[in-house]
DNA sequence: CGGGTAATTGAGCTGGTTCAATCTGAGTGG
DNA sequence: CCACTCAGATTGAACCAGCTCAATTACCCG
């Protein structure tokens, strides 16, 4: 039995394979696999397709606060240990795998290194909210939208470092915005702009090329390679 | 040998104390405890006073992400595990523990009760950003302040279930605006309504008092109650 | 009393929103 | 093969929440 956790695939003890198994799950495109405020004691590792996590009012404003990509763990709880504080939802066809969060925590401590890479995968996405935040804060939309797109280059590990680096990202103008914190329409006018700068190309609205790295991480605010280390636990 | 994490006392074998005790720091109010950038492979446990995390653009633009309090800890690493992504600044005479990384695993392993206490306060930390989040994205200056006035008044747990409740927040308007992405001019202005309306009274702008935390609350969208359930590891 | 930090208040400005069409492309059914 | 539909993208134009700039006030401290 195997799993992946970030880009490394991990042996698990026999032991385990019988929960793994029992956990897997297959959830059609826009179904949901926890909700904020339900009682929801698992992780959730993400084993093939794209989820979202949001966070709403009661008035039905919903915030996306981050995306789930394949190797990523949902950790779902708040303080009190079970009940969910946030909305998993798919956002294409997805497999995922939920575990119990005991089971898990003894996986953690049978399997020194994935103890390790799940440290590293926290610390990652702490560094991945913090530099959000900050663009929400003090970045305008071209900042917001240029780190967009290269974290999720990072993330799909499409980075090259030289000539055209190309991506598929499975999202409307509408989720770019529910991330960015922007209208769709203002997103399409500065993802024009990218277009007609020369930063950026794309196909089907989907697929994404970075014609010009250099100027799309200055628009950013930070090196591509830079964010990488700070958000991708194997460089090291 | 004590320590205190979240609200609650654990006592540490003795196997640790030399390190814990030549982990003492006490930082002057404006001073540094560890840099974005920098290699640093501790954990801060904040005995006394408050600091600030930051991140900032090279441009100098600076984004405060999360307080620190007494009883939290600061885990400044990123995705390598080493290097920080943060910076943390002391806002008042501050006392911290400097503990190893290594030797933080050790005890998290050693003592069940403090591993439990800690993750639930990595829980905690993650709802109170997707919070925050959430009211960059989708609130106004009125949400945005009136929450981070809940939030603080949560984490100092001076929430009192009826009548007036009390707490000193050593914050000036600049840092409230740091911390909501907003400017102190609207801070002020905002602040400024909440007293007209009876929502709040200041005292030295550093005392606040909630006088009408109904209205607060809706203004925040969300129960205080069910915040502290959210941030508040001990509650359960 | 002088000097410095923080709060307050006024007034004009702007980045991004909202509203409202229009356009485009991928189904779908006949 | 075409007409119809529907989701998403695009474009134009008015609007506004919060910002910036600038001046004034309040308070603390040596």
């Amino acid at each position: 039995m195997h799993i992946k956790l970030g880009a490394i695939e991990f042996s698990v003890p026999a032991a385990f394979a019988q929960t793994l198994m029992s956990g897997m799950r297959n959830l059609p495109k826009g179904t949901t696999a926890f909700r904020e405020g339900s009682s929801f004691d698992y992780v959730v590792l993400v084993m093939d397709g794209w989820l979202s996590t949001t966070k709403s009012f009661e008035s039905g404003d919903t915030q996306l606060i981050d995306f789930g990509l394949p190797g990523d763990l949902l950790v779902p709880a708040t303080a009190d240990g079970v009940t969910a504080g946030l909305t998993a939802t798919a956002l294409t066809d997805v497999e995922i795998c939920m575990i119990p969060t005991a089971v898990w925590h003894d996986m953690l401590h049978e399997i020194p290194a994935l103890r390790t890479t799940h440290e590293h995968m926290e610390a990652a996405e702490r560094a991945r909210l913090s530099e959000r935040i900050l663009r929400l804060g003090k970045g305008n939309a071209k900042t917001r939208i240029a780190y967009a797109l290269l974290e999720l280059c990072v993330r799909l590990d499409a980075l090259e470092t030289c000539e055209v680096t190309s991506f598929h990202i499975p999202l409307t103008q509408a989720k770019i915005g529910d991330f960015t914190c922007l209208s769709t329409v203002h997103v399409c006018r500065m993802m024009g702009e990218f277009v007609q700068a020369g930063l950026i190309q794309t196909e089907d609205h989907l697929d994404i090329h970075i014609t010009d790295l250099k100027h799309l991480s200055e628009l950013a605010g930070i090196q591509a390679d830079h964010l990488a280390f700070e958000i991708k636990p194997e460089l090291t």
